[in-house]
This record gives structure tokens, sequence and C-alpha cells, in this order.
DNA sequence: ATGAAAGCGCTAACAA
DNA sequence: TTGTTAGCGCTTTCAT
């Protein structure tokens, strides 16, 4: 319809500089007029390349849910995917079979790179992607034993000694702690901060009960802690919602929050400011971190090389319930 | 390898049926030693599928991720389609960059069709697909004005008319009612079946105070129709989460559930079950409605010719806080 | 700056 | 039952 040939239409679509300005006036009014798109699957076939990528969350739907740092990290991801005109594929990978259905997609050049979420130790995932050469991003540092791919994570372990160094400002001497899952680099980092933030004091194994992130497994902890260690002045959660259950058991159990227990939360969700008392807690830059990763992410499948990691830093955000 | 035809090995793969059992002997162990996966890219070119279908959700992402009943549509329309071997794009169409973006995905032909949630009156969403014949299921029915897509809908005008009867026979008699967002079918049908169900008594304009599907707003919802109607008896909320919302008023401002103020709730959601006093609710099958939409869709798909509308039916769930 | 031509990896019609 | 052949819609050398 411009009487150009297909060459030269292609050109202007992908804006090469070497098309007469005529010739591209004529094609981008065809272009309109017929309302022309290019097919993905044909342009995929020669380019190599699907402008999608996916991210995987390997945890079941319930904590995705529940978790308000998934909502910041999907949103932020989404928004930086888009100013680079790329698909986000959403996969959840809990089950065999999702992580199944996920890897023959993968296999089938369906995306160009993944962002990995929440991987637990024995994750099968990594170590597809190592394998196929697959560019892909964890968020948050592999876990033990997984295969080495570029990660961007925040300083957990720094995050957690400044909530117990700032426990032990505000006077707190029994200090406790309500970990992660014990089988994720979070939940191994946060108690290594802890335990490091009390320093010279050490702290007894009867301080330290692990909790799952969810809120009902705070409560339970804290009832936990409380049995054992009935002078505990002070607790740290290694998340928002734990220290919400941890609240809630305190409340149960008549202990005033400050007064008698102080407490810090982890991740400066919606939720810290809505607590009663407002919760002290770390705030860790969610959004750059979902930034970060794509770009990462971008770089490599543009065939770039990038840092094999990104360190994102945490601040305390001091409230009442400490 | 396997010293047939590129046909051949299509067949065996496609599973025809007229291949010898031994020449597919022959190709199947020659695909598992080379590894060979089929190309997505260059048989979508071909086949003009692709394997993949969108659950589009028009809400901000909050909502998204505060309504209980997406995680459990997300969840059965995923189950579904790995049933079908289909891969699932998620995608959040809030913003009009969001849509754009989604547009431009759904024109490059990357989806065979597209699962459309929470429409708002004056979405162009449905528009596009009726216009490019993309398939497309609604969740719930086109609001007002809408094109014409085939939807699976449940009878929320029958789900909240029981709601007020059930109220009605337990001696209520100064019932009010906190809507959906009144630019949403869902929202309207409740308000329509609220209204049915009062039947001769009719509602006063006072009764009705519009909410937006939030706990906050239910309980300034709630607040507003303790002002206003100080009598009020009984209270039908257009979702479990506003139900809890206006439960939180309710304690504040002295009131008994269910003594001084009957409330029942919508949707049956894992919250219901654990509010203080239990929540009255109905149930609406969500589960089957992301299996019916994904059902539909797939016919529709594959050719077929499936039905308009699918309507589901609800269920009034008793507990004590009515 | 432009066009001709090859080819990405697959399926499907047709012939054998 | 099998192979040959054409072609899906695009990008990309290579000439011109």
């Amino acid at each position: 319809m411009a009487g150009v040939s297909r060459a030269t239409v292609s050109r202007v679509i992908n804006g090469s500089p070497s098309v007469s300005p005529g010739a591209r006036q004529l094609v981008q009014s065809a272009v309109r007029q017929l309302g022309y798109v290019p097919n993905t699957a044909a342009r995929a076939l020669v380019t190599q390349r699907t402008n999608t990528v996916a991210l995987v969350v390997s945890e079941p739907s319930s904590r995705l849910f529940t978790e308000p740092f998934y909502e910041t990290i999907i949103r932020s991801v989404d928004a930086e995917l888009a100013d680079a005109d790329i698909q986000l594929v959403f996969a959840l990978a809990s089950t065999p079979q999702e992580r199944a259905r996920f890897e023959r997609f993968c296999s089938g050049r369906h995306i160009d790179g993944a962002l990995l979420l929440s991987l637990h130790e024995g994750d099968p995932l990594p170590e597809i992607f190592s394998r196929t050469r697959l560019p892909a991003v964890l968020g948050g540092r592999p876990p033990n034993g997984s295969a080495p791919l570029p990660y961007v994570d925040v300083e957990n372990r720094a995050g957690a000694r400044s909530a117990v160094e700032h426990l032990l400002a505000r006077g707190r001497r029994c200090i406790g702690t309500i970990t992660g899952p014990t089988d994720t680099p979070v939940g191994n980092d946060r108690l290594d901060g802890y335990l490091a933030g009390l320093g010279p004091l050490r702290a007894r194994q009867s301080l330290v009960v692990p909790g799952d992130f969810t809120r009902a497994g705070g409560e339970r902890a804290m009832t936990r802690l409380l049995e054992q260690e009935p002078d505990i002045d002070a607790v740290f959660c290694a998340s928002d919602l734990m220290a919400v259950g941890a609240m809630d058991a305190l409340a149960a159990a008549g202990r005033r929050v400050p007064d008698d227990v102080a407490v810090v939360g982890y991740d400066d969700s919606n939720l810290a400011r809505y607590t009663v008392p407002p919760l002290t807690t770390v705030r860790q830059p969610t959004r750059e971190l979902g930034r970060e990763m794509v770009r990462l992410l971008l770089t490599l499948v543009r065939g770039g090389d990038g840092p094999r990691q990104v360190l994102l830093p945490t601040t305390l955000i001091a409230r009442q319930s400490s």
C-alpha cells in the first residue's frame, strides 16, 4: 500500500535510521490506515526474542496474598517493565505440577528471562535457569547450595542488626526474636543480624522462636516466647505481619506495648502504621528491589554484563511500639 | 537422527494417530536424547494459536491483594488452565498506560483469548475484544453500555435478596445496606437484591450507604449509617471485608452484634469464619466461577459455540452475627 | 536509501 | 503410513 518493499516497512517499524523521510511517512500512514500490527510470533521466530519476561513466585498463593511485600514488588516490576514495553507473565510455582508446567513454558522459549522470588532451599528453579542459560535474576540471595545466579537483595543482616541495636539503645536487655522460615535466606539473614546485634550479650536458645511469616504464626511464637522467657522485655520479629501477631499475643497476655515489651517488625508495610501502637520496623526499599531486578534482567537479556549481586540498604523506622 | 522426515516428527509430537509404532519409538527416543522442545513461536506462527490466555484485572493492585475473592479466582483459573496445558498471563489494567500496553499485547496475537474480571462502567476492554473478535469471557455481567461479551456470573441479586429475607425472618425491621462501588455490576446487583428483599417494606434513602469493598470503607459507611439511622437493627454488607469494617464501627459505637445490630456479609471468604462473632454471609461459588470462565473461553478459542451467559447460584451461610 | 532473497522452526495439504 | 513441498509473517544480509 505504501508502494515500498517489506524490508522498508520493517525498517520503519523498528525505527531504523536508514529510511528516507518520505518513505517513512508513506509507511506510517499506511500502518495507521490498515491498523497494522506486527505479528509477535513471526517476529519472535526470527529475532529469538519474545519481549516477555516471567515473574515466578515459589510460594503458595496464600502467602502471596497475605504478604504485603509481594504486592509492592509486583507493582514495581510491572511498572518498570512497562517502561521497556515488555510484557510480564506471572507464574506461581509452588507445587511440582506448577513447576513442571513452568519449565515447559521456559523451554518453549516463551520468555526472554525470569525474575525468581522467595526461593527456598532445594528449589529446582535456579538449576534450570543456570543449565539452560536463560537469563534469570533472583530477588533475595540464592539459598545455600543453589546455583549462583545473579541477585538483588536488601541488607537483611544489617537491617535486623539495626533493629536490635535500637532496642538495646532503649535500654532493653532481654530481647527475643521471632524468625522467618529457616529454609529461606531472608529468615536466616535476619536471624544472623539479630545475633550480631546482640553482640557480647549473646542470645539464649530460648529467646529464639521460629515463625513462618504469618500473623497466626507470630502469635503462636510470641505465646511460646512468653512461656519460655517470662522476663522478656523486647522482641524483634522478622516481618510486620508476625509482629502484629505478636502484639495480639502480648495483648492477650496482658502485657503492654511498649511499656512491658517493645516490639519491632520488618518490612515497613502499610500495616505498620496502623497497629496500636504504631510499629517500629525496618524499612526495605521494595520498589527499588523490583526496579533493580528488572534492570539487571534486561541487561542480561540484551546480552550485556551486569553485576552478580546488588545490595540495597535498609532504614530503621522508629515508631511507638519500642 | 531418527531417520524420518520432519513431518513425521511433527506428527509424533502432536500425537497424530497415523504414525507407525516403530517410527514413533524412534522419534521419541531421539527427542529424549536431544532434549528437543518444539519452538513455540514457530508453532504459533503456523497454527495461529499461542496456548496462552490472559487474566485481566481492571482494578488497582491494592484491591487485588486485599480482596480474598481474587486469590480464589486466580487459583482456580490457573488450575483449570493447567489441565489444558495452557499458560496463564496475568495482567493488571487499572491505568490507561497499563491498558494500552495490554492492548498492544493482544494485537500482537500473543494470546488466544482473555478472561476479564471486575469491569467498571466505561471500561474500554470489552469493546476491544468485541472489535478484534479475540475470544473473551467476562467474570461478572458486562457493565451497562458495554459490548455484550459472553460472561459467567453469580446470582448476585438473588444472593443479596436471600440475605435480606434471612434478616427479616429473624425479626429485623430496620435493615440498612453498605453497597459496593455503584459503577460496577456487582455493586448494583447486590443493591437491587437488597431492595427486592425488603419488598413492601421499601428502603429509606438513608438506609443505603455506598461502600468501596474495603474494610476502612465499611467502617466509615457503618459510622454514617449509625448517625443517619440510630434505630438500625441490621445491616447487609456487599462484601465480607466491608462487614468486618462495619463490625469495627459497631464495636466502637458500643453496639453488640448480633444483639443490637445483625450483620450479614457477602463472599463467604475465609475472613467470615474468624470474625467475632462469626459472620453470616452469602457464599458464592468462586472456584466454579473460575472454572466455568475457563471452560467457556476454551470452547470459544477452539472455535466452538458456548452459552452467552452462565449463572451460578449462591447459598446463605448463617453464622452468629445475625 | 532501498529491494531481492533467504530463512527463522514449525504444520498441513498433497502425493506417493 | 510417510515424505515432499509450501508457507505462516517477519527480519536481515547482501546487492544495488
